[in-house]
RNA sequence: GGCCCGUUGGUCAAGGGGUUAAGACGCAUCCCUUUCACGGAUGAAUCACGAGUUCGAUUCUCGUACGGGCUACCA
């Protein structure tokens, strides 16, 4: 349900609430890098709102600086989104009707946007070099003013067709002279649009420097680009991070030149996620040990790996959770949501308009939770997985099964099963000998040979009987059970973790335990 | 510096003129458990500050402080 003060006329109908038109939404990243926690929920965000209105979610690659692009890089975007579940209705691996999906590919259409605000007087042509804009930043730099803006007070100064002749400017475009183009920003107009997370958010024009619209490459800059393919995709709401609220004012004066505000989308700037201080990054993930990638990612420039949220062990149920309660709740108590509760229940408006620091604490308590709420063959094949990697060979599924559903309530982490339960598969590699060794007696002794007994003429195989077994030997050779429990324990296990032991010795089955009790008396 | 956004326990947060100011994570204590966890119970801990409006502000308004973002031919 939208609160009436976000409807807009356009999309929504203001008595059923329902959309107008298809809604479409997109998610717009630049393949420089890994995908961050922030970007995960950008997506999650659109994803959710998509799908709650039967619309689409497209996936457009901003490569539009090629100086930045990393090999690799998009293709992990997909990979990521695909392993969150979060794939989109369009992008330039799932096709689409709107394409090409790369900015890059999408070159040609750019220009004739630029050339025609230029032929309004909206935008003119600039020919500074990055020389000469560097010296106008030295020379009008001060106290008051640390980083000067190419705008309206220094506009005339430069070397552009607002300051050129006509016949110099065209000599200068003919001759093929490198140049950009740049919008012009109004003087004293105030800016106004409505955000659907703070409401109304208005910029004095003024203020707002001459953005570059086209570079002297012929690419666009993000502001043109975004514009022009919002329209040209028809995208009905923009969701991006609270980074963007800055340059908002360009995007929405474009949209006032070009295509006209009526059919521009309603924007949310979505509050960023913090770290331990400021903006989340990367180097707060190394500094404080958890992951902000949801995918490992490593730099093919310097090889450096960054840890991902799928190999640290996180359930993917897990991670949409936590991110879409960063910054968002329903109201209710609720904390632990499937994807299509949040589908059902995400509202936009009710995301918060404060960042929201990030908690590695909380996030693996949401992972615990997930892996003991989801049946454990759900992620069987991943914990097998990783068991693999430790050199445990897996042949019997079933018997993992039964072991997960016996230590699942301990674990945290994915890996933590092999921490868990690896004793199952393999003889302990090493006995915690001290927590036995001091009170260790021949009447102890005496008592597991003839547990040992005991066990190998026993029909029934099962926890209880086992437990009851034991305390009954331990009764006739007048020892109290408690002083038996930890050998047994370590005999079985190693150490002091893990289940209860009876449980242990009923799923090891008759012959591994016999066999582990013989192999420990013998260690003694 | 300028502009923009924000501010309820350590963290995520509900609430939005009158409340004992929810809940969760984490922390502490206890119970359960003859290991370690899980689980259960209890507890410590919050409305940034100052004015104004009001019979009454955590809630509305304005300032201040603090935090964050932006200030590139990067996105």
């Amino acid at each position: 349900m939208i609160p009436p003060r976000f409807i807009n006329p356009s999309y929504f109908c203001e008595l059923c609430l329902q959309p107008k038109k298809k809604i479409r939404v997109r998610f717009a990243p630049s393949p420089t890098g890994g995908l961050h926690l922030g970007g995960v929920r950008t997506v999650l965000y659109n994803y959710l709102f998509a799908k709650q209105h039967q619309g689409d979610f497209i996936l457009r690659i901003e490569d539009t600086d090629q100086g930045r692009y990393v090999a690799g890089a998009e293709e992990y975007i997909f990979d990521c989104l695909k392993w969150a579940g979060l794939e989109p209705d369009e992008s330039a691996v799932h096709g689409g009707t709107n394409g090409p999906y790369r900015q890059s590919e999408r070159k040609a259409l750019y220009r004739q946007y630029a050339e025609q605000l230029v032929s309004n007087a909206q935008a003119y042509y600039a020919f500074d070099t990055p020389e000469e804009l560097e010296s106008m930043r030295a020379n009008h730099k001060t106290e008051q003013n640390p980083s000067p803006q190419y705008d309206q007070a220094v506009r005339n100064k430069m070397r552009n067709s607002l300051t050129l002749s006509k016949e110099e400017v065209e000599g200068l475009l003919k001759s093929g002279t490198k140049h950009v183009i740049r919008v012009k920003m109004p003087a004293n107009e105030t800016l106004t649009f409505t955000d659907m997370i703070r409401g109304e958010v208005s910029f004095d024009t003024s203020l707002v420097d001459d953005k570059v619209l086209l570079k002297s490459d012929g690419m666009p800059t993000y502001h043109l680009a975004v514009v022009v393919d919002d329209y040209l995709m028809n995208i009905t709401h923009a969701f991006r991070g609270e980074e963007w609220l800055p340059s908002a004012p360009v995007h929405v004066l474009l949209w006032k030149y070009l295509f006209g505000l009526d059919k521009m989308p309603q924007w949310a700037h979505l509050p960023l996620i913090l770290g331990p201080n400021g903006k989340l990054s990367k180097r707060d993930g190394a500094k404080y040990g958890f992951p902000v990638f949801a995918m490992n990612w490593t730099d093919p420039k310097t090889g450096e790996l960054t840890e991902g949220f799928k190999e640290k062990g996180f359930l993917p149920e897990a991670f949409i959770n936590l991110l879409a309660v960063l910054g968002w709740n329903d109201g209710s108590e609720q904390e632990l949501f499937t994807k299509e509760e949040l589908i059902d229940k995400f509202s936009i408006e009710r995301v918060h308009s404060g960042g929201a620091k990030f908690d590695y604490e909380k996030a693996k308590w949401f992972n615990h939770e997930w892996i003991k709420k989801l049946p454990v063959a759900h992620y069987l094949p991943q914990v097998k997985h990783l068991f693999e990697k430790n050199g445990i060979h897996i042949s019997d599924e079933k018997h993992l099964e039964a072991v997960m559903e016996l230590v699942k309530d301990r674990c945290i982490l994915l890996p933590d099963f092999v921490e868990q339960s690896h004793f199952f598969f393999k003889l302990p590699g090493q006995y915690d000998l001290d927590a036995v060794k001091p009170k260790w007696n021949d009447a102890k002794q005496q008592f597991f040979v003839e547990l040992i007994r005991n066990f190998e003429l026993a029909t029934l195989w099962n926890a209880s009987e086992l437990e009851h077994n034991l305390k009954e030997i331990a009764a006739a050779s007048q020892i109290k059970p408690g002083e038996l429990m930890l050998p047994f324990r370590i005999m079985l296990v190693g150490g002091k973790f893990g289940p209860h032991v009876f449980d242990i010795a009923a799923l090891l089955g008759k012959g591994e335990t016999i066999k582990r009790i013989k192999h420990f008396l013998s260690l003694l």
